[in-house]
DNA sequence: TAGATTGTTAATCGATTAACAATC
DNA sequence: TAGATTGTTAATCGATTAACAATC
């Protein structure tokens, strides 16, 4: 297998500059589940067993990895480990990341001891706080400091800011991280950040996802009971709370 | 306006049953950007402001809100305290969700904390843990319970299980959500979920976004860069600690 | 009526899927 | 060679977008 691999002799034309967004956004499913097979010790594995494992069809799983170049063997299958470093070069992950986490509440705690940061080369250089009271405090073997200090730490060399504030102060903290120089965000707060067309904000929202699990469980209620209950032309249904919003 | 508004008197044809998944998603976005809007005493907001509140471009919020109805004035645009009422109610926030939260570690923590919970419909009723350390701690107002009671706390209603256990144990509580008769889950472990087809789960996952973050920033450099730097041509630009993966 | 803004249409774009030729 | 599986094609599906008729 080792010699009938394809030389990396591919030309530019060859993969197109653009791999589509949402190709980008399995690749780290891919690659979580590569990497439990690579521990388990398994050294090649099918499109098929490697959908599963990722949870996706093996068509959409074969044409994703399409765009990254032809990394597998016509009847044989992926090899693990070389696909592994693949997607990881892909990904940006032969590099080093350097994160500054803005907000140490209870989200930026739990940020600063994910596990998950380091192992994959991402490097938490600061955690940055508004509140004295937490200052100087260890969290995950770094000491809290001043969000004054946010403008000399980018300066030091950071590529991602994460933004565990509340609401309130995110985009004030947003603007100065991007007056800073940093081009992509990582957003925890329940707000929507204004930023120049250049920078790049991703956007994690607890809410948002419970209202959408909401949304299919309410549904779902409608359904098995054959619409008997047809919230659409009746009274409306108002709940405690909101009945000064009906009219 | 409030006489101009239109009677609800929607047939069930005139909404169809399906609302897009992707229009569903930004449901919740719309809502934050109306109660800010609320709170801030606006009684009526256009398409092109709501759109640019909410950060997406009018024509897609039209489209989008087309989907659940007509609830807006030509000429006039959408009174913020209906629209507010009439999303909520869509979403299924008119009526309170049941959540129990399996794993109270650092992130548990900080989602028993979240104020987001309560202010929506959603009532944290139990937080389960493995840990006999942690259980009968006080955190958030609540006693941290033992996973076996798992199976009696949901029978006791619950809607929602949210799963922020390590990736290794998230499968097992998932299993046992499911067959206690959960049917929607928010996963926060870093690892798939197996679930039978009736059942929804959604993901949240901090080193995914991260890592997508990592690709656009890597693609900013080379392009910035002209693409002097060709990664697809080139040698193999190997990381220590990857190099044993690389051929 | 004149101005403003919605709700809808139709065109475009991107993503998914199944089938299969290429090929190991 | 025969069996297996990739990488690609082409059809389908769903989402986005701009333009504008409807109408307040």
């Amino acid at each position: 297998m080792s010699s009938s691999r394809p030389a990396r002799l591919t030309t530019r034309q060859s993969r197109p500059a653009g791999i589509p967004d949402a190709t980008v956004a399995r690749l780290p499913v891919y690659l979580r589940a590569l990497t439990t097979l690579a521990e388990d010790g398994v050294a090649t594995v099918s499109s098929e067993e490697l959908a599963a494992a990722a949870g996706v069809g093996s068509a959409k799983l074969r044409k994703d990895l399409s765009h990254l170049g032809s990394y597998g063997t016509r009847g044989v299958g992926y090899d693990v480990e070389y696909l592994l470093y693949q997607i990881s070069r892909e990904l940006g992950l032969t590099q080093d990341w350097r994160v500054v986490i803005v907000g140490v509440g209870n989200l930026g705690h739990a940020l600063a001891n994910y596990g998950g940061f380091a192992s994959r080369g991402f490097t938490v250089v600061a955690l940055l706080d508004a509140d004295d009271a937490l200052i100087g405090e260890q969290v995950a073997g770094l000491a809290v400091r001043s969000i004054d200090e946010l403008e000399s730490v980018v300066a030091g060399g950071v590529h991602i800011g994460v933004v565990a504030t509340p609401a309130a102060a995110a985009q004030g903290v947003c603007d100065r991280l991007v007056a800073a120089g940093i081009t992509s965000v990582l957003n925890f707060a329940p707000c929507v950040l204004d930023v120049p067309a250049d920078v790049m904000v991703r956007k994690v929202d607890l809410s948002t996802e419970l209202q959408i699990l909401a949304f299919h469980e309410q549904r779902r209620a409608v359904t098995e009971f054959g619409e008997a209950l047809d919230v659409t032309t009746g009274p409306d249904p108002v709940a405690p709370g909101l009945t000064e919003l009906a009219r």
